[in-house]
RNA sequence: GGCGAGGUAGCUCAGCUGGUUAGAGCGCAUGAUUCAUAAUCAUGAGGUCGCCGGAUCAUCCCCGGCUCUCGCUACCA
């Protein structure tokens, strides 16, 4: 490991409109308190950096939905959050927020910074506006019906029905969801960060001096820098967040990517005075433990941003993790997929480390894992009690029953007391190396590698059968058995907090060092206390319950995607009978080259023939569709797609998986029928 | 479609720059054992290393093509 001065270790902020869970902990959280953990116990200088990002319009929205404000829902989650990280043990020494004071200054200065030096560039653009509430509106804030599934909720940014991503100009019958009215298009304008300018340098920076970042990190960085990187917008028409600190900016906020990295650094003031010398100073090692979602953040973006200011120094490295499943889906907040650490927390008191350990166990490193609850029961039953607790257990026990719980006086040690004890010594290597390289789950199967060694140095030396004949040599034993216990007492505090500090307190040691391990940690002569179990079985009981829990919230969502999407708004004959839907049949049909979903299709429409470019190359293939009879709204206007301009739309029907279903006559007729 | 990551024992994963019989944990089977939360210890069974082709004396590891999973991105009138 070089030695760096100081570590500063940052955790990706989890974004405050909803509570943590496993996937967090998995993928960001527990591996950098371990990291940290570890730190400090080397007596490293390292601080650890966590908060609430509170800004962007997701929490304007949930705000709006509740009818509280945008502080009540980011007051009420950070609150949860921060309170369960405590409790789940995780050792910040700092979790703060992005609402703060020293954030709100320390943002704006950063911003002020770089427009003084001219980093910016300033962009004028259309967008829609509301005119009602005088406010520009972002995509999130407008509805509309998405023009590919008719989904007449869809979002400015993406129909949520069916997946697809949109500008909320694509939407038809635009909505704004603060007065209700159709928004107009007006132009504004906004500040960009030229990523291009700084292309170059993180080229360099990372893809010449970093290969050693893990692979998907890398891969990732290397991909968006090849398709070349474009000016971001910093800035956003909106009433929440941090306000543009420049003439004539009002109602422009910080866009929520700019200002929740510099939360690392505000929350490093707020820290302590002496911040600086932890993000300027060439001597730290400052490491950012994020997921996958947020790579193009911490590797192209704020490095950008960090350099383009000039007096920070970049990251050591990014650590990401892959995805958690949840048995067998993505966890998604919105359908309530996920085990929330709050509700953990209560479920299981007093289990924080049973968690810790599975998620650590099959932490999602190098490609997404699933999490089920067998596995979680598995791993505590048979790792942690059967492996872990057991030895520690058989130990403390057998020391009380032989000797009343004194450290027995050894006796010199045969070469299989030698082989066992320097085993210690190169675990702890083991350990260190695995963990330098951000290879939790190795590291910690490496650590339990200690308490199986004692298992076996006990079955291998029965100390139960030679008490008959030989205290002394028993003596021997348990004096090495027991410090296997301590040492294990202090390997496993980076992974198991709760564990180590019970173990610490019936081995009656306070004292703990990392570098002491491998070590004669206990005095003869040192009275233990009385053994209580590490870890208890977790029976089938609890966890069928949550079983059954993640059963009832599937049937739930089941139920709200088959429920009919509502209707419409009421229209006039009129209005309907201004569309020209005709049956018509399919001539030829061709797959678009370089797209997945389009196909091109010829048409008789009876009127024409017709070239109409439609979706649905993913449900039909090219030669099963010549023949068929359709019906067409032929008076749509025409529309170029990739090239082809299309005139016309082809009538399907959406079933709730979304596959889709011609609208056909039901008897062959003529092309041209009048459809009404 | 473009790009990135992944596809190795029933499950979860290691396999560094190609070199004799491909590894670990859990699970499973058999045996040993009783200090211990029926926990432990030993032994064993299990793999055409996604598919096809190529280069090489030799490849899970190199090259080409295909396929599946995850993510980013384009596309959906």
């Amino acid at each position: 490991m070089k030695n760096y001065k100081r570590y500063l270790i940052t955790s990706a902020l989890p974004y405050a409109n909803g509570p943590v869970h496993i996937g967090h902990l998995a993928g960001v959280y527990i591996p950098a308190d371990i990291y940290v953990r570890y730190l400090r116990l080397k007596k490293r200088d390292v601080l650890f950096i966590g908060g609430s990002d509170e800004h962007g319009v997701p929490i304007t929205i949930k705000a709006r939905q509740e009818g509280v404000s945008p502080q009540d829902i980011v007051d009420k989650y950070h609150n949860i959050i921060k309170s369960s990280f405590e409790k789940f043990g995780i050792s910040f020494d700092i979790y703060s927020r992005t609402t703060s004071k020293i954030h709100y200054e320390t943002a704006s200065e950063f911003f002020k910074t770089l427009y003084d030096r001219g980093e910016f560039i300033e962009k004028t653009t259309d967008q829609y506006y509301d005119e009602e509430a005088k406010q520009f509106l972002a995509d999130r804030y407008i509805t509309g019906t998405c023009p590919h599934c008719g989904n007449e909720s869809a979002y400015g940014d993406q129909c949520e029905k069916c997946g697809t991503s949109l500008n909320a100009t694509d939407l038809i019958n635009p909505k704004s969801t603060l007065s209700g009215t159709p928004p107009v298009l007006r132009s504004t304008s906004h500040w960009y960060l030229p990523l291009d300018k700084h292309e170059a340098y993180l080229r360099n920076w990372i893809l010449e001096e970093n290969k050693d970042w893990k692979t998907n990190v890398y891969g990732q960085c290397k991909s968006w820098l090849d398709q070349g990187l474009q000016p971001r917008a910093v800035s956003r028409d909106l009433d929440w967040g941090i306000p543009v600190p420049v003439e004539g900016a009002k109602g422009k906020v910080l866009y929520v990517w700019f200002d929740a990295p510099i939360g690392y650094i505000s929350a490093t003031k707020e820290l302590t005075p002496d911040w600086a010398k932890y993000w300027k100073d060439k001597e730290t090692c400052m490491i950012h433990f994020i997921g996958k979602d947020n790579i193009v953040f911490h590797c192209i973006i704020f490095p950008a941003m960090l350099h383009a200011e000039g007096s920070y120094i970049l990251p050591t490295n990014v650590p990401a993790n892959e995805f958690l499943n949840l048995e067998g889906d993505k966890i998604s907040t919105s359908r309530n997929w996920a085990v929330w650490l709050h509700e953990y927390l209560e479920d299981f008191p007093g289990k924080e480390d049973v968690l810790r350990y599975t998620l650590c166990a099959n932490a999602p490193e190098t490609k997404d894992n699933d999490f089920t609850w067998k596995d979680f029961q598995t791993r505590n039953n048979s790792e942690l009690v059967a492996i872990f607790g057991n030895f520690v257990n058989r130990a403390l026990v057998l020391t009380q029953n032989y000797f009343g719980g004194i450290v027995p006086q050894a006796g010199e040690f045969n070469d299989f007391d030698n082989v066992t004890f320097n085993e210690i010594a190169s675990i702890k290597k083991n350990v260190e190396e695995s963990l330098e390289a951000f290879r939790f789950r190795e590291a910690l199967k490496e650590a339990m590698n200690l308490a199986r060694l004692g298992n076996k140095y006990l079955a291998d030396t029965e100390p139960w059968k030679l008490i008959k004949t030989d205290e002394g040599r028993v003596k021997t034993i348990l004096n090495i058995s027991l410090q296997i216990t301590a040492n294990l007492a202090i390997l496993m505090e980076p992974f198991l907090p709760k564990t180590a500090e019970s173990l610490r307190k019936m081995l009656n040691i306070n004292q703990f060092e990392w570098e002491t391990i491998g070590s004669l940690l206990l005095p003869v002569g040192h009275k233990i206390n009385q053994a209580e179990l590490l870890f208890e079985k977790i029976e089938d009981s609890a966890i069928d319950q949550q079983l059954e829990r993640l059963t009832r919230i599937k049937a739930e969502n089941e139920r709200k995607n088959t429920k009919a999407a509502p209707q419409k708004e009421p229209i006039n004959f009129d209005n309907f009978s201004t569309m020209d839907i005709r049956t018509g049949t399919i001539l030829e049909a061709e797959k678009v080259p370089k797209t997945t979903k389009l196909m091109k299709l010829k048409v008789d429409t009876g009127i024409d023939v017709r070239t109409i470019v439609s979706g649905i190359a993913e449900h039909f293939t090219a030669e099963e569709l010549p023949g068929k009879q359709i019906s067409v709204l032929v008076n749509l206007e025409p529309r170029k797609i990739k090239g082809i301009e299309s005139q016309g739309m082809i009538l399907l029907a959406e079933d709730f998986s979304g596959k889709l279903i011609f609208v056909v006559p039901e008897n062959k007729t003529d092309n041209g029928a009048l459809v009404k």
